[in-house]
DNA sequence: AATAAATTGCAACTGTGTTGCAAAAGTATA
DNA sequence: TATACTTTTGCAACACAGTTGCAATTTATT
């Protein structure tokens, strides 16, 4: 149901006090259709080179601003955005969950349903995010 | 004991069937007397711009290849490396422990004696490797 | 000390991300 | 719905990170 996303981004932008452009629209179909994350790259590859590099990075950094995407640690130079599906606000991010890498498909997922751990660390450090990154074979390779 | 730590790299260089070079020492010197991750940029100022940008590279890829060093994951463009104290052999790396990135500092720790907690990811999910990457305020900063 | 093998430095190149500014698109108002 | 105002977009140019080929240098071997 094309319609029924197309209404669900409008509503996201509103909330988010941002204009309706093209762009936007786009950019955020793209996010919902795939369940993975998304690098700069697929976005310029999906959308057949309709728009250009400069608008995307704008409009992801927009995007990471308003708490709609969230940023996924990577330990090559590649930047991954996954969509936020709650938990996230303006200026604060809150990942409170686990992402899992595929060594095979190349694929970045979230996992929603599994938490992270409660971690204790050693006296006199302050946590404020905990970030986890698994990498193995995912269920569709496996 | 600088004379220590050389006789240490020496030994490290050796057995990992490496050529002792003067850029090699040097980069591992370097991981030896920070605790912390170091950063492709960290080299060429910590150095003194002695060495070439090209010549760290290839030497960090080096170290990776044989599991002298390990990459962090982050959430931007920059990679970081930190120097494997364990359970790295060649072209297999098992961090298994939590990385800590202060907020105020910027820098990254490795906390060795932080075990990564088992996870019970969905079915169908073939784990290899888990990152753990907190950030906050550390010991230093607090 | 001489030779063979590996490493380094240089130059050039590719790719990623940024900035300023004018044109275009979106929003609000009458 | 036409108008003025604001925001976003696209272009050009730039900055910087990382890579590759090749010749010169350094390291290891005999």
């Amino acid at each position: 149901m094309p319609s029924k996303n197309k209404e669900l981004i409008t509503e996201l932008l509103k909330s988010s006090k941002l204009s309706i452009t093209e762009t936007r629209v786009k950019i955020l179909e793209l996010f919902l259709k795939s369940n993975g994350a998304l690098e700069h790259a697929d976005f310029e590859k999906l959308s057949g080179k309709s728009f250009d590099r400069v608008t995307i990075y704008r409009t992801l950094q927009t995007f990471l601003d308003k708490g709609i995407v969230h940023k996924i640690p990577t330990t090559d130079t590649s930047v991954r955005y996954a969509i936020c599906r709650s938990e996230c606000r303006e200026h604060e991010h809150h990942d409170h969950h686990v992402h899992f890498r595929c060594e095979e498909c190349g694929s970045t997922q979230c996992l929603e349903e599994t938490d992270i751990p409660v971690l204790s660390l050693p006296k006199g450090y302050d946590v404020r995010n905990v970030e986890v990154v698994v990498s193995g074979v995912c269920k569709a390779c496996h």
